[in-house]
RNA sequence: UGACCCGUGGUGUAAUUGGCAACACGUCUGAUUUUGGUUCAGAAGAGUCCAAGUUCGAGCCUUGGCGGGUCAACCA
């Protein structure tokens, strides 16, 4: 062989597929290509688990200068729609994939699969059985103990080709027949029991209308479907493993040259804190838990992206999550941290405030606005810097001022100087309280020799605080988002009773918040300081129509910490 | 009384194909800091499910256990 290895470096974190992707090219198997799919069933939209197939997908192509088609397995009319069509190509767009024109359907290939099934039925391969449902299961056996032989098993190849022939023509009701292939009954492996092959369902498709009264089971769809797109490595989830012989079985009788796509299983992505079932996300977008598929609380790649995430840090995390058997659960904190990654270098900051508390300076000129200099991205100084007003009345963050401050809190409170970010060192001298106790407004004093945030004569201060003008800014309505979720681990619970971890304190909307958004474009988010909170991705493009604020878990933990003590 | 798959710190992934286990997340210290963020420095935490075998030497090989997952939809 040459030395020219035909791995191409594309940072892509080499796995076990790879190995054997390797191995192969070694061999010179299917003349060298490397050609993958990325299947979904048009049911549904994309979530994070999703993004592992895809990035998995796509990424292995990559590396192997392959190439990888986008296709939907709507083998099933009664669950697709073109809505998840649309929204699954969006999505994987959106994550920074291409499938150029190779866009397919099962559904494209139904006469194929039709000829396919007679090609069977002709060789004594599969047959019609006149059997209900209720009858072929029974005949199955279970996993321990063989099935039965149908009694339709044995009809003659012009009696099942009539037969099969009338199936199509719409003259059975749903239920009556079914085509099988006839394969072994004894099996140990219950996939190779007869397999149903295809069933009657007089339902119209999203794509073929009423052409078609009959459509084909998955297995009979699948591996066929790449077969004829020229796909060397069907990677697919683990629960696929039994399904490989069969796989297999479909691919040896179609096959007419030494290519042979092949099967290979990877652990499907469970993440903590998370439920990723797509019946269970459809049951709480039908019954309104959330909003839609796109709320930012849904694991959704859409969700993911009104929440903030960027496809870089997707991409990120599914390349750190790496690529096994094992059936494991990865910790959210991975997927935070990922976009905590990203959102650091790349996220403009602005300044906001949810909870407001007025601050009066008492020594600063009624009247006067000036303008602060703060920067867009400490991380990255390139991104320049933006005017902040500043006035002699404004708001802080009503936690961020305490009237007895506990060890180890170093905001505001009596007495004490702290900065305002990019602005003055202020003191506060009075506490302003209603009736009932609670502060309502607070008196401080500034340096004006502080402008800026630092003081000449070098003294330091412990806190820096965000802050707003009173009046110099603008308002909408922010909402705060935490996981869906607060039990330890919803996606263990199997069964419907998942919504009783919804987490109640996952949607709030905050009253009396001072955010930016379409209402006054003038001023877009000079007052806005959310980065003490988490990371936002809130530069006046990219905005949401509501603006997300992105809660961070490393910030709630300090809090929790905080309030302990 | 089945078939197939899996078993490395709390979590996830790795270990040049046999040379006494590395990286990331998380956790905890400390320093720096105009974000209690970031950055930097450091720490704790597994002896690789168990047992026997082969070997000078095993997480990697063999055998036998144990544990977990998947499969009995006319879903995918």
């Amino acid at each position: 062989m040459s030395e020219s290895s035909p791995e191409k470096e594309t940072g892509v974190k080499r796995n076990f597929i790879h190995q054997i992707i390797e191995e192969e090219l070694k061999e010179g198997k299917n003349d060298g290509r490397v050609h993958t799919r990325f299947p979904p069933e048009p049911n549904g939209y994309l979530h994070i688990g999703h993004a592992k197939s895809i990035c998995l997908n796509f990424g292995t192509a990559q590396k192997y200068n392959g190439l990888t088609n986008l296709r939907f397995d709507d083998t099933n009319p009664s669950k697709e729609e073109t809505e998840y069509v649309d929204s699954i190509k969006e999505d994987v767009r959106w994550l920074g994939f291409s499938w150029d024109d190779r866009e397919y359907y099962a559904s494209d290939y139904f006469d194929k699969l039709f000829d396919f099934a007679v090609k069977l039925i002709r060789e004594g391969k599969a047959y019609v059985d006149d059997q209900n449902a209720e009858m072929v299961s029974s005949q199955r056996g279970t996993p321990t103990r063989p099935g039965a032989e149908s009694p339709f098993r044995d009809r003659s190849v012009e009696e099942n080709l009539n037969l099969f022939m009338r199936m199509r023509a719409g003259e059975f009701n749903e239920g009556d027949r079914i085509l099988r292939a006839k394969i072994d009954m004894a099996s140990p492996n219950m996939h190779m029991r007869d397999p149903i092959l295809y069933r009657i369902m007089k339902t119209p498709h999203h794509r073929t209308g009423d052409k078609w009264c009959i459509y084909p089971m998955y297995d009979f769809a699948h591996g066929q479907c790449d077969y004829w797109e020229g796909i060397t490595h069907s990677i697919c989830t683990l629960e696929f493993e039994v399904h490989r012989p069969l796989y297999d079985w479909f691919i040896d009788q179609l096959r007419d040259s030494d290519y042979r796509p092949r099967q290979i299983e990877f652990a499907r992505l469970n993440l903590s804190y998370t439920v990723m079932s797509k019946r269970k996300l459809l049951e709480l977008v039908r019954d309104g838990y959330v909003k839609g598929w796109d709320d930012p609380r849904m694991p959704t790649i859409s969700g993911l992206r009104r929440r903030g995430y960027t496809p870089v840090s997707i991409r990120n995390f599914s390349e750190k999550i790496g690529v096994t058997k094992v059936d494991g659960m990865i910790d959210v904190a991975l997927l935070e941290h990922s976009v905590r990654e990203d959102l650091n270098k790349t996220a403009q900051r602005v300044m906001g405030v949810l909870d407001p508390l007025k601050v009066v300076i008492t020594n600063f000129p009624q009247g006067l606005v000036e303008q602060m200099e703060a920067i867009n991205n400490p991380e990255d100084l390139s991104t320049g810097t933006r005017p902040v007003p500043f006035t002699r009345e404004i708001y802080i963050e009503r936690e961020d001022f305490m009237e007895e401050p506990p060890r180890k809190f170093f905001r505001l409170s009596p007495g004490t100087e702290v900065r305002l970010r990019y602005a003055y060192f202020v003191t506060c001298t009075d506490v302003i309280k209603d009736k009932d106790g609670r502060v309502t407004e607070l008196h401080c004093t500034y340096d004006p020799a502080s402008k800026g945030g630092n003081s000449p004569d070098g003294r330091k201060v412990k806190a820096t605080l965000h802050w707003v003008s009173a009046s110099e800014n603008v308002t909408a309505e922010v909402r705060l988002y935490d996981r869906l979720f607060n039990d330890e681990d919803p996606a263990n619970h199997k069964d419907t009773d998942f919504k009783e971890f919804l987490n109640p304190d996952s949607l709030k909307v905050l009253r009396g918040c001072y955010v930016e958004p379409s209402v006054k474009r003038a001023k877009p988010f000079d007052s806005f300081q959310f980065e003490r909170l988490g990371y936002f991705n809130l530069d006046p493009d990219s905005l949401p129509d509501k603006p997300v604020f992105n809660r961070t878990a490393a910030l709630r933990d300090t809090w929790t910490k905080f309030k302990d003590k």
